[in-house]
DNA sequence: CTGTTGATCTGCT
DNA sequence: GCAGATCAACAGT
């Protein structure tokens, strides 16, 4: 498995979130590897993006979503859940972020297990907020880099076709439901 | 400072 | 289907 490069978070928000379906997020964390395929992601930019968290401007919550692309943006929400996003956006673009929201578990299913203490698999990774629990994702991943081998990055992995994607408005938000910006594996 | 809202999940009805 | 958990950003006072 080769870990993607920055020049693949260097595009358009809205096609980084279509190219990275498929491909593998792995987490390491106390000598375990854990790892899924993403399966389901959400584009968020910016000024045409009254959804985004970066609408109105810079804050000190958001700004890795204006900084380097291919590192993490973390965010915490409804007091007690962690999303994260993988920083991406076109070179002459501002801001820019992607959302993995599910992912299919491959490695460290056990270790998963344990942080959401639930044994069922099909539950484990299919929601934002379940797979920051599984994945042991806080803020202190916050601007981790996933284009390095550290404890946090996307590597390649299964292929995609274009037919094997299904586009469809962005889900639990009511703003600027008229852009098709979730995309999931069939 | 105060009140409202939200890129959510769980558990109960 | 809906309340509850519980906090950061933001708009308003």
């Amino acid at each position: 498995m080769t870990i993607l490069t920055r020049s693949f978070y260097d595009r358009d928000t809205v096609d980084v979130a279509k190219d990275l379906l498929g491909k593998m997020l792995v987490r390491k964390i106390d000598g375990n590897i854990i790892s899924g395929v993403i399966a389901e992601t959400e584009a968020y930019r910016y000024k045409d993006d009254p959804a985004s968290h970066t609408y109105g401007g810079m804050t000190e919550r958001n700004q890795a979503m204006f900084g380097q692309v291919g590192r993490a943006y973390v965010y915490f929400t409804y007091g007690m859940h962690y999303c994260v996003n993988a920083v991406a956006r076109s070179p002459d673009y501002e801001a820019g972020a992607v959302l993995i929201r599910s992912l299919v578990p491959k490695k460290g299913i056990d270790f998963m297990s344990k942080q959401r203490k639930i044994h069922d698999i099909s539950n484990l990774t299919n929601g934002p907020a379940k797979l920051t629990q599984a994945l042991k994702i806080t803020k202190k991943e916050y601007g981790e880099d996933l284009t390095k081998r550290s404890s946090l990055y996307v590597t390649d992995g299964l292929e995609i076709k274009k037919s094997e994607i299904l586009s469809g408005p962005r889900i639990g938000i009511k703003k600027a439901n008229d852009k098709m910006w979730n995309f999931k594996i069939i």
